[in-house]
RNA sequence: GCCAACGUAGCUCAAUCGGCAGAGCAAUGCUUUUGUAAAGCAUAGGUUAUGGGUUCAAGUCCCAUCGUUGGCUCCA
């Protein structure tokens, strides 16, 4: 029977990684008596149970070794077999807090239970609870509503596997003690294991790390600096292709394009409200001549700067201010990744400053561009979030009627363009509600690419105002979006998308000629000079590699076409097509081959 | 920033218990003139991330720093 239209929490499989969460756990408890346990819930593809080990001689945390996950392993797999029934009840409140005395992150768990906060998951609960569930095999007992398989035995102890261990803070909060977590993954059986575990080497041969150096996109260099990556030519290429087809697409929406500086004086960002803010994500100020300037952090301020350049009137609006606006933060160490979270970063930015009447329209006019551009990628793989205030935390500037009229105003765009969304508390900007298009990489995480942004407070801060058809003053909204989002992070993730093999338009190389003899290089050069002359990337392979082996280059180098010249084609004004698919098109005339990549190429076509 | 693992030639990797730093690819030179995924031979390439320490002897053991990777936290 499928389970594909099952919620993965009622799943079988859920249900398979839960009790291997629990069956390992018992291993660990077994091998380190006085680890303390935490939490240990599925996740996507497997499992982790998080675990206090407490601390060694010099009071560092204990923290798990290779050789202990192995030991672990053998133990969890073993217990698997030595079979025991999962067996359910529950405890009042007096009785559980007794029984977990020595465990104190369980008694923290039951005590927010009992109070009526929060769950283990750290969702609210509704009501405070009276007894917990709990579930026992053997001698190991948890605090857990489950749902368990019936017996260990049903996990299978070829089908689950210890992955890594790592850090993670109770609660993920960096403010709790950190915990040990060990990940593992398990399935129905040995084959889906194996299938697993080989989905994630394929996974990491098309990770853009790997592909940017074997295609020669970019290079992050030490002496540069961690997170400031330098674009190689190829790379060069195909953003600037990208960055080409997006303009076009502006211009053609009325967007005007600006530029501006990489550095602002401090009080511009004190004035918007980022630097207090993100003080400690940015790079220091610079000092000039007792003048504090930032690297830019943002482009919105300097783009308000040129908003209020001149007097505005509402004939003026909606002003669509566009640029590709390079921007610096000073990320956390741990957290920087190839091309898809930098330090330095370009941002296809834009801010629209429209009236109150306008703001529905104008945001409906930027999600369809975003999808527009998400088409032209052949993106479809993609979730939208609607990132509003958490009303508890005091990080959210402006006042709650802001917030509700820019929710209210993303809702009715998306709720009229049939757009999929889904609510996230907590996940706006500190300025303004957003909704985000969120993408994943080979590795499964979620990166934020597109984003559209309302905004009540910075034309507030800054004062900004046009005069309307009434003769008043009034104060105008401010969209702040960006398709790709960083043309950083998105190519990160076009590479992956396409495994480095890019539709045409975007190949940074399209053409590879390959002469069979010296004696052809003449000729390839014209052919070369001709295609070149209609607007397409050409190479010649003029080294003294064999045939074969130019061929095995450009295929390694993911290039669209090969052309195969020889005596005869050099004969006929022709050029034997070979498609980096490895289909072998024979010989076709030289126009007939330029005529066809054109139309392809102007189409933005994936089609060879 | 926190936890852990890792860092050897441009790239991918080897070097047993601490005992002469190696291979393939790439590069360069020569030979070969080739019909759809790797021709042959030769040459060159290294302060083993950096700085200290232990030792007769350190790529290998210890400490620190930098960086990378996987998580955690953060992400305007």
């Amino acid at each position: 029977m499928s389970e594909q239209n099952i919620p993965y929490e009622q799943s079988e499989l859920y249900r398979l990684r839960h009790s291997a969460a629990h069956v390992m756990a018992e291993a660990v408890k077994e091998l380190f008596p006085e680890a303390k346990l935490a939490i240990g819930p599925p996740i996507e593809d497997g499992f982790y149970y998080d675990f206090d080990l407490g601390k060694d001689e010099n009071g560092k945390a204990r923290t798990f070794t290779p050789e202990d996950l192995e030991k672990i392993e053998l133990r969890f797999k073993e217990l698997l077999k030595q079979n025991a029934k999962f067996e359910q009840y529950t405890l009042t409140v007096e009785q559980a807090l007794v029984h977990f005395a020595d465990q104190p992150y369980k008694l923290e768990l039951i005590r927010d239970l009992a109070a009526g906060k929060v769950d283990e998951m750290g969702n609210p609960t509704t009501e405070p609870a009276q007894e917990v569930g709990i579930y026992q095999h053997r001698q190991f007992i948890d605090l857990c509503r489950g749902p368990h398989v019936g017996y260990t035995s049903q996990v299978r102890a070829n089908a689950v596997k210890i992955l890594r261990a790592s850090g993670a803070y109770w609660r993920g909060d960096e403010k709790n003690p950190q915990l040990q977590r060990i990940y593992g993954t398990a399935w129905p059986n040995k084959v889906e294991l194996d299938d697993y575990l080989k989905r994630l080497e394929e996974a990491r041969n098309r990770d853009h790390r790997r592909l940017g150096k074997q295609l020669g996109l970019f290079h992050i260099s030490q002496l540069v600096g961690s997170g400031l990556p330098l674009w190689l030519p190829n790379g060069a290429i195909l953003r600037e292709e990208l960055e080409r087809f997006l303009r076009q697409a502006q211009l053609d929406r009325g967007y005007l394009p600006v530029i501006t500086p990489h550095i602002g004086k401090l009080d511009l960002y004190i004035t918007s409200g980022h630097y207090p803010y993100y003080k400690d994500s940015q790079y220091t100020p610079i000092d000039v001549d007792g003048e504090q300037f930032m690297l830019k952090p943002m482009n919105c301020p300097h783009h308000i700067e040129i908003y209020k350049s001149e007097s505005r009137s509402y004939r003026d609006l909606p002003l669509r201010l566009a640029e590709f606006g390079t921007v610096y933060r000073y990320e956390q160490s741990g957290e920087l990744t190839g091309l898809t979270r930098v330090r330095g970063f370009t941002v296809d930015d834009s801010h629209l400053f429209v009236t109150p009447e306008q703001l529905e329209a104008e945001f409906i006019g930027v999600v369809s561009l975003i999808q527009h551009v998400f088409n032209t990628m052949g993106f479809h793989d993609f979730r939208a979030r609607l990132g509003t205030n958490d009303p508890e935390s005091d990080k959210y500037a402006g006042t709650p009627e802001m917030w509700a009229q820019g929710i209210k105003a993303i809702r009715q765009a998306a709720d009229k363009v049939g757009m999929n969304y889904t609510l996230e508390v907590g996940e706006a900007a500190f300025y303004g509600p957003k909704l985000d298009f969120i993408f994943r990489d080979v590795l499964k995480r979620e990166w934020q690419l597109g984003t559209v942004q309302v905004d009540f407070l910075l034309p507030q801060r800054f004062d900004l105002e046009y005069t309307g058809e009434d003769g008043q003053k009034h104060r105008p909204v401010m969209i702040h979006r960006a398709p790709f989002g960083s043309m950083e992070r998105f190519v990160g993730i076009l590479i992956e998308h396409f495994n480095g093999a890019f539709p045409l338009w975007l190949a940074p190389v399209q053409v590879m000629m390959v002469p069979i003899t010296d004696r052809h290089n003449e000729y390839a050069r014209q052919v070369a000079q001709e295609l070149r002359a209609a607007g397409l990337r050409v190479q010649v392979d003029e080294s003294d590699d064999r045939m074969n082996k130019k061929i095995r280059n450009a295929q390694l180098q993911k290039i669209p076409y090969m052309l195969v010249v020889g005596d005869k084609e050099a004969e006929a004004h022709g050029v034997a097509v070979r498609t980096r698919t490895g289909e072998d098109r024979g010989t076709v005339a030289v126009a007939a081959f330029k005529a066809q990549a054109l139309i392809l190429t102007t189409g933005k076509s994936m089609e060879l």
